[in-house]
DNA sequence: GTCTATACAACGATAGAC
DNA sequence: GTCTATCGTTGTATAGAC
């Protein structure tokens, strides 16, 4: 089941956030399939409501002061279920930070490759890429600054899954941009670095969301400002 | 006492490390200096060797995994020291992040404004801001490494020293852009966002050291990138 | 100035009642 | 399916010997 309701690519964030039939519930749902006959509650609406719930607060508390520094009895308070009943969906503490990092990384290489895909030329999809990452780290904004903050407290093999799906959506940049230089529609080549520092831009989108927001400065403006600054940089029009 | 040995600003990385008279023994004297009549132990060697000793484990330990991680009792296998020994130098936990919080950030704002002083245009100032911080990072990565991840983990007056200190920062940017706007040495005028960006650049060169690193990309190269990333954009020649 | 020994609170996790 | 009660561990911090 793809994340896309629609395959016509929208492009403003109005029509993006329409579009893309993600919430936080949706995710819960996904979380309760894949714990399958391993999960103890049986119930789907009872278990999707709790899992839901304990999301939500994990992100709320490890966003303000750690995951390392929010304790189960923390989790336990701001979701209203007791300790023991914490246990019924999560087997552990460890757990619970490899499920959010997990769950919310799959559906950002599914929609960043989809959106891209409906483009042509590659400044066009470069374009429909920095805005589809934009787009989906302002919906998802605590799952990302989740997954950065907090990748390096995971157990070894849940880190590398981390630092592969990072590469990836950096690779996916990097390879549209040596595609213009190889079709000649950008000017410079130095793909690496430009990915890189593509990445960085498209990060600090989330990591500093209430900075942007006290100077009232809305995903859109800012979508346009980074495609402003990249396609000077590698020499294209702006209007593409 | 100022850190920068010498007035002249040097262009190169090299130039500017030998230059620099920071290094993390200093930065323990003026933590003990700072201290005063407070500290528990008066034997002046003694005691910056050991609160270099407690700052590296600290800076170690905490950037592999996390501060809240991080006990007391690892920072006391670190050092060598025991537990009661290491209460000789701090007052609690807590007051050991700020503590590096705090000296980290006084030298960055002097050493930037002493080596963007120099110059006189504003794209030669900006040139000059820019290679300054990187270079800084670069000797002092640890420290800037710690100071982005643990900032929010601080108690509230600390908290607040270092957003502001963030947000003077980025203003000495932008002032510095809207400078170049008025003279019209720039041809573009969103200093606001491009100063927020610029930050979020220089920022990826200590948050990813690693990645930078491993593909052979050094301070020089990134800091030329930049440069020329910010220049193409703002309509400013290469050749300042 | 540094250590050992220890106090006491908070943590993750589990068992068994309901 | 959820709760209360409790276990053992680990954490920060301190007192007093040396």
């Amino acid at each position: 089941m793809s994340v896309v309701a629609d395959s016509a690519a929208p492009d403003s964030f109005t029509a993006f956030k329409e579009c893309l039939a993600i919430s936080e519930h949706h995710i819960a749902q996904q979380i309760w399939a894949a714990g399958g006959a391993g999960s103890k509650v049986k119930n789907e609406a009872v278990a999707v409501a709790n899992i839901d719930k304990i999301v939500r607060a994990t992100l709320k508390l490890a966003n303000k002061k750690g995951f390392a520094a929010t304790s189960l009895r923390d989790l336990s308070t701001e979701t209203g279920l007791s300790m023991g009943g914490l246990y019924a969906y999560i087997s552990g503490k460890d757990e619970l930070a490899a499920l959010i990092q997990h769950h919310g990384r799959a559906i950002v290489i599914d929609v960043l490759s989809q959106y891209m895909g409906i483009e042509t030329t590659a400044a066009a999809k470069l374009r429909a890429g920095i805005r589809a990452h934009l787009f989906l780290s302002e919906v998802l904004q605590p799952w990302f600054f989740f997954g950065f903050m907090e990748a390096r407290h995971l157990a070894k093999p849940q880190k590398a899954a981390a630092i592969e799906s990072e590469q990836e959506t950096e690779t996916l940049f990097r390879e549209l941009m040596l595609a213009g230089e190889k079709s000649a529609e950008f000017s410079v080549n130095d793909a690496e670095l430009s990915a890189a520092m593509l990445k960085a831009l498209l990060q600090d989108w989330y990591l500093k969301r209430g900075k942007y927001r006290r100077r009232n400065i809305d995903v859109e403006r800012y979508a346009d400002q980074v495609v402003a600054l990249l396609f000077s940089h590698l020499g294209v029009g702006k209007d593409v």
